[in-house]
DNA sequence: AATGAATGAGGGTTCATTCAT
DNA sequence: CATGAATGAACCCTCATTCAT
């Protein structure tokens, strides 16, 4: 009857795609607004396709949260290992991590909200994902071997915990992006504004790479 | 104990009562569930009044939210104004502020999480709110004040950015309370514990302070 | 304590000052918005005094739309008894009847809007009021008489009801101001304007005189 | 009876029977209770629908009041092109008219409560109905063929502007239908009866009559 | 007479989810 | 795979009215 419901070869969707369409969807919806704010309407919508197939591919709304967090995981453990700084001078490649660390937050604002999101509630979608449970940073032990070269070299100070380095790395950056708002106003500076943000990763950097040195 | 409570006969609450009971219960529910998860319901039934004096006090939930995060900050800020570091030689005025703002962040995941909310929403119950448009940080030119103190001293590095270093001292604490959660389970150990906070204290001490020193 | 409460004794309000005060208030409201419509804390607010009062003077929203009625109805009585045409031919005195009705209703929109409102409403405040059960229009008998007599001098047709001619003639001006926004949108003209306000009195004026005449 | 209605095995009904069901529901609150009166749940329990069906078809309750009103204007609007009165003499047209007019209101006294309820909220909906704004009577052209044949006859008065004569055909039918409920508590009559009824139809269609001839 | 606080009873609307096809 | 209809459970908010002073 509808002509137009009628497709063609071409036209007609490649199975999986509609998935992929409502992931990425999805994930821009709830970094918009969070998991309660988000609307399974919308992320149908923005994904173009019925909102029912949300149900047949992810089962629910927090189950489709929860791909979403596993998605965007996997993508900076990827981006991490792509990271090679093993062969570097330890000052040279703490030094990169320390950019990369910051750029990926500064590129990946979605990363931010979706984590900060996570754990306003109680980080129990984490928690429930065995796909996650296992997805351990593979820098943590670069990270160690490059702080110990560091110290046997005299250029680091020793016995810096990697963890914890990887904590204080992490939350220079991140938190500067999740404050924003909030920093901006307060301070009465846009923080947001290109050069406020090259401003910031330079003492990011020059902060950590202090701390470190002897 | 409280001489306001002191009650006449009638069950009647003493005036204004009810609006802080209000503004309490709202704190704790925002910083439970978030804006969007918050339930007004669930704020009357914590304060014990009825549920339709949030808007005969407060207009509507996003107007109670605003006054809450106003009181919050409010009460920082009378903290930070109560830190006399003045006096202090450099390195032990930055050191008392590091761990003032490390305790009182631990102290207050409240404040932690509602500011972390607020940024979700784009600030703009901050932004509206003229009470705290002037509300800037005391600490802004005491640390500057510090800093270049220091810097003459030949104890601290010259030329740092009193609000630069706010932010990276607040950041190392922030994220760490923030992001317990997923830090926990990506690490398989609790974050969260005392001994581990303690660990992090140390940390973000050390840290921030060799970061300081030339 | 308060300075400002203590008033002086010419700013004292003198006893029943906030009961007409209240009760023009409730008009304009009700004129507005309707029974349902109206606010208690709007005509409060309208009357520049406490809510409480609406009450203490009027028992309920419903007593008090009661009065509002009644004295519109008063008014226009008051109105319609000052109104002589007893003495003027059949004809002069009919048009100055039309006239008279046309501009009433023009001026006091009120008045149509309050009417309406009530018949929407079954009538009952009016069934109800006691005050009102008896308060006929002085100008039936006086309408009679003139109709008789311009039907005795041959100008007016015999036979003619006066009930439904007050009904007609309240009707051909009641109508059109009750429905001038609907009539406008559809015909596409602006009929609350001065100028075409002045045509349809015409037209009216006209229409029941040859209606009337033999 | 209705073919559409034909069930399949399941209870579920058929497509855009839901839609109607809640339409013909919300006239019949709309016009008994006005659009503020109006229940949103009572127009659900008319249809014997759920209530979230009004927002899934409908949007909102202000939207459904808007297809009411459409609803009944294209009701009469088809009756009026459905009247063929062009081919009668110019009296008996006319009076045709009259007649037609005064027992459309007569028998459709929703249509009644509903335009002047639409009044009372300053005409919004037919405003902002596309829908409707191009609506115009099909009669205007044919009253003013008719006037104008009477009048080349020499029944009728020359000069007469087909719309007030449509507006007042209009008011003298639906200002006593409107104000039935004050009417007869004023008279002390009840206008209401088929008697009472039959009366004014027969002084409405002479009251014209003798206005229009010459 | 006058006031601000307090309350009960809804009312419109939203939204995740399921149904039937 | 795809769709529109349908629903249950809340949720925010309003408002007439009463209380206590």
């Amino acid at each position: 009857m509808k002509p137009r419901s009628k497709r063609t070869n071409s036209t007609r969707r490649s199975r999986g795609d509609s998935r992929d369409l409502l992931l990425a969807a999805a994930r821009a919806e709830f970094a918009a607004r969070g998991l309660e704010g988000a609307r399974v309407d919308e992320i149908a919508r923005r994904a173009g396709v019925n909102k029912q197939l949300v149900y047949h591919h992810f089962g629910n709304k927090d189950d489709l949260y929860q791909r979403v967090l596993e998605s965007v995981y996997f993508e900076i453990r990827q981006r991490e290992r792509a990271l090679d700084i093993s062969t570097l001078s330890p000052e040279k490649a703490m030094q990169r991590f320390v950019e990369f660390t910051f750029d990926y937050l500064d590129e990946n604002r979605d990363f931010v909200v979706l984590l900060t999101d996570e754990n306003l509630h109680g980080g129990r979608h984490l928690k429930d994902s065995q796909a996650l449970q296992s997805l351990h940073s593979p820098l943590i032990s670069v990270l160690d071997e490059v702080l110990k070269r560091g110290a046997r070299e005299g250029v680091f100070r020793p016995g810096i915990d990697p963890r914890q380095i990887y904590i204080s790395i992490a939350a220079l950056g991140f938190f500067y992006f999740n404050n924003l708002h909030t920093l901006s106003t307060i301070f009465g500076k846009d923080f947001g504004a290109k050069s406020a943000i090259a401003e910031r990763r330079q003492h990011v950097v020059d902060f950590v790479m202090n701390a470190l040195r002897c």
